[in-house]
DNA sequence: TCTACAATCTACAGTCACTGTAGGTTCAAG
DNA sequence: CTTGAACCTACAGTGACTGTAGATTGTAGA
């Protein structure tokens, strides 16, 4: 016997919720699903099975429009899955540099944070080094 | 003699789009700078001052929300300075936050991409792991 | 069966921080 | 005087949702 989950129960199922689940519907990211008498939606198991990955796809950061294209390839489950993973390595890669990114930026925020002596805003370091780059350490 | 800049020659300045400075402007980030006869926008060096004080703290990653409230608590100086110093460690916070998030989800895509075998998308190490959350080591 | 009240429905506006476009006007160099 | 760059306003679009208003439907208890 088939389960049968209302919007609600399979946002909660999946982690997200009821608007958002309306939303990638709206966006075609996932199929119109049946509806009842009075108009409700109602998801099949396939529909979990789908949501499930896109929300763990997006756990993981990788855009709407990567996982569309990640989801188009496995209709084909033959074919070699090079394109798959050079999208997974791209993400990889985004990711990487988004983090030494956010690394420069910590080591200035930690030197400005530092250096406040907590005194007077004219003498303040944070609004000094925000006012002038060229007191940074690094690129950012 | 204060130096007048035209809105190109001030957005190449302070690195940012000529778009931009008008956005600012619109939501009232910088002050509306003088105008020329034919209607067009004459900046100081005042202007160029907090642009750079905006764009350094953009290029920081201060939201334009907590950026306007550090403007405005240097409107006086002679404060103490324990409000601009709590908006920058809350940032810091949020930063570090974001680090260890990004890291959580680099060491899972690593791990993806290296049981990829480059084989079949049926086999696909990639598609199994973004489709089953208990195939991770680790939250995200 | 009636009554609450929770869940669902559609349609649309708002978020953040810009970015892009269309269609027009002004400026500066040759 | 012409040409082309720079400027003007006003508005739509981005990504990935999130929130709201106002109406309808489903369900549990009296």
């Amino acid at each position: 016997m088939a389960k049968i989950y209302s919007i609600g129960q399979l946002a909660k199922e999946c982690d997200c919720k009821v608007q958002t689940l309306r939303y990638y519907e709206e966006i075609e990211l996932i199929p119109k699903p049946e509806r009842n008498s009075g108009n409700q939606r109602k998801y099949s198991e396939a529909h979990r099975t789908r949501l499930n990955f896109i929300r763990h796809s997006r756990q993981l950061g990788f855009t709407l429009d990567q996982i569309r294209q990640i989801l188009s390839l496995t209709d084909n489950p033959s074919q070699p899955c090079d394109q798959v993973n050079a999208i997974a390595e791209a993400h990889l890669n985004d990711v990487v540099f988004k983090i030494e990114r956010l690394n420069d930026i910590r080591v200035e925020l930690e030197r400005m944070v530092h250096a406040c002596s907590g005194d007077k805003i004219s003498e303040c370091r944070i609004v000094e080094v925000l006012s002038d780059h060229s007191l940074c350490c690094s690129e950012h």
